[in-house]
DNA sequence: ATTGAGACCTGTCGGC
DNA sequence: TGCCGACAGGTCTCAA
């Protein structure tokens, strides 16, 4: 459940069921994910309680009382979930051999970590250190310093197609190729078109930049507060949606696909310049 | 400095 | 039925 979105979901889901519990026992079911869990992982996790539980673009940030953060990323399959499982149905029920960890709580609550391609990524933050990996991400789409201005300045002089930079986590975060589809389509801009074009060489914000940057909230903040339940019911606008009719009132396009950087794009060649 | 291709891993789906 | 390729919401790294 990866894009901002459905990590978002997902880390309201969690806040709720963990908050204020405290982590009583951690089984690492195999070594690794994407990469080795860090060492002495479950020895750093255990005795500790859950204060809160966050997110910055794709990853969640889970703040314990030792002063350390979990950082988790979900990849592409990765998912919690989160039960207070009666001892029968525990005892009976054969184990997903794509549960690769399991975290009890003092609450009695279960969190299990589910992830079968295993693009996923956990790792510990020492108290009040940086992740390497947050280190050069970019703004937080729905906060209000993400805006034209921001969004023209990271694109001028760029070469590269208004979609894959979109896909670029230190342009803004949290975007993915879903999003990334459905905000370009939000803003009548072609996702083949150069980024620099939206800006000025000074790097100031033209049209398209305004209307980029709003499609770009205006996809996420729609999808958030749906909970992230459009990718189960497929509706989204042009993703996934090729040879349909262009979903714009009275366009007549039809959504075309395209592949950009090795990934699908789905868009609208009629009303997308 | 960018950009594209390939790698990482498993599951599913459509075609033959 | 089974086999095969294409594809899937994400990064990484390496080479041109």
């Amino acid at each position: 459940m990866p894009e901002l979105p459905e990590v978002e979901a997902v880390r309201r889901m969690l806040e709720r069921a963990t908050r204020g519990a405290r982590i009583d026992r951690v089984e690492l079911r195999r070594p690794d994910l994407r990469r080795p869990f860090p060492p002495d992982f479950v020895t750093r996790l255990s005795g500790h309680t859950i204060q809160s539980v966050g997110r910055r673009g794709k990853y969640l940030l889970v703040a314990l009382s030792s002063g350390e953060t979990l950082l988790v990323h979900l990849g592409m399959s990765g998912a919690f979930h989160a039960a207070k499982p009666r001892a029968a149905h525990r005892a009976s029920s054969t184990p997903d051999p794509h549960d690769h960890v399991v975290i009890v709580l003092s609450s009695g609550v279960v969190v299990t970590f589910n992830d079968p391609r295993r693009f996923g990524l956990m790792d510990l933050i020492r108290a009040g250190g940086q992740h390497e990996a947050l280190r050069a991400m970019g703004p937080e789409p729905l906060d209000e310093a993400f805006d034209a201005a921001v969004l023209a300045r990271a694109c001028a002089g760029k070469r590269v197609a208004l979609k894959v930079l979109l896909l670029d986590q230190r342009i803004v975060a949290g975007v993915g190729n879903i999003y990334a589809s459905e905000a370009l389509h939000h803003a009548g801009l072609s996702p083949r078109r150069r980024a620099s074009t939206i800006a000025t060489p000074a790097g100031a914000p033209r049209e398209a930049a305004l209307k980029l940057a709003a499609g770009i909230k205006a996809v996420l903040q729609k999808a958030v507060a749906a909970n992230a339940r459009a990718y189960e019911s497929g509706r989204f606008r042009v993703y996934e949606r090729e040879g349909e009719p262009c979903p714009r009132r009275g366009c007549g396009g039809t959504i075309r696909r395209i592949t950009q950087a090795g990934r699908s794009t789905y868009y609208c060649p009629v009303c997308q310049k």
